[in-house]
DNA sequence: AACTATTTATAAGA
DNA sequence: TTCTTATAAATAGTT
């Protein structure tokens, strides 16, 4: 749409490319937002210019629609955490296991090496997926524990002024410890 | 652009609505596409339908994607936990491409049946696992904000008695609120 | 930053 | 759903 047509290929010319990221930018951002709007959907673009620079549009708020995402892939049935530790490690092995045990009906020239390589790629990512995940979750768990102690401290010192201020009044009433 | 201008607010008929959605859509990614290659950057796209549909374009792995936002934000090495999880799936889905690929590069007669169920066992475990891993955690983690509220609740009783308390001896010392 | 000739996207209709 | 087409909107090159 312009003067001319031209090839969706990369624009050499920097300052023409600088330009050209700005103005497309511009428009993909105003139809995101059309489109949330006339569809009632939900909407995120994230774009890095080639100078580095994030921009980002989102319908809703990011974290919020990166929720509905993270969501919208769970729908699995629940296994105790232990069980959870077994059941994961086997299937990572049978998959493994079936893979290796494929290729090498199937495939015994194929390139051995991609064929590791792929195996890692499985493996590191299962081994990945759970370190990440519960270093994070854990990492909160620690905050919110923290924040209990400090909360059960505080607690503390308002019972033994509580029982201070009862002694002079001889009256009030102190809650049950628990 | 069409043959009448309308006017950008929600498509109450919902078929004209789904019409929109799936065109504009399409558009959207398209423009992406483009912005990405002409200019040399980064564009990611999620859309959430109004039925709830998940779509995501992206013009890199969106896990190289959201590690560079993330690291832009704020320059740490971890990546955010909602964010991880669009990460996993994109590897997830890479992982399945790259089956694929090789299956189809060197096993083209390979039973497709086989070859469609081993990618199930990579989708379906993927997703077991974070979701189990994740609940599980998440679950501690409602338990603990509970306890922390209840704590929370009793703090404020505490208070409260306390004040009742100075206000008949004149003179206790009730800690800052905080 | 604006302008405008063109191309492109798309609303409505088939 | 898919295609067609009149029209609105985006934008490439220009000023």
């Amino acid at each position: 749409m312009g003067r001319n047509k031209i090839a969706i290929e990369e624009i050499k010319n920097e300052s023409k490319r600088q330009v050209t990221f700005s103005k497309r930018q511009k428009g993909l951002f105003k139809k995101a937002q059309e489109l949330a709007v006339l569809t009632s959907s939900q909407v995120a673009v994230i774009t890095f210019s080639s100078s580095g620079k994030l921009f980002q549009y989102s319908s809703e708020s990011m974290t919020n629609l990166l929720k509905r995402c993270y969501k919208y892939q769970f729908s699995g049935q629940r296994i105790d955490n232990l069980q959870e530790e077994i059941v994961l490690k086997n299937e990572n092995e049978q998959l493994q296991l079936r893979i290796k045990r494929m290729m090498g009906e199937e495939l015994s020239n194929l390139d051995m090496k991609e064929l590791q390589e792929l195996e890692q790629v499985v493996e590191a990512g299962m081994s990945r997926i759970k370190a990440r995940k519960n270093e994070s979750l854990l990492e909160k768990i620690g905050e919110i524990e923290k924040k209990d102690s400090h909360l059960e401290e505080e607690n503390r010192i308002l019972r033994a002024q509580l029982l201070e201020a009862a002694k002079t009044t001889r009256d009030s009433g102190v809650p049950e410890s628990g």
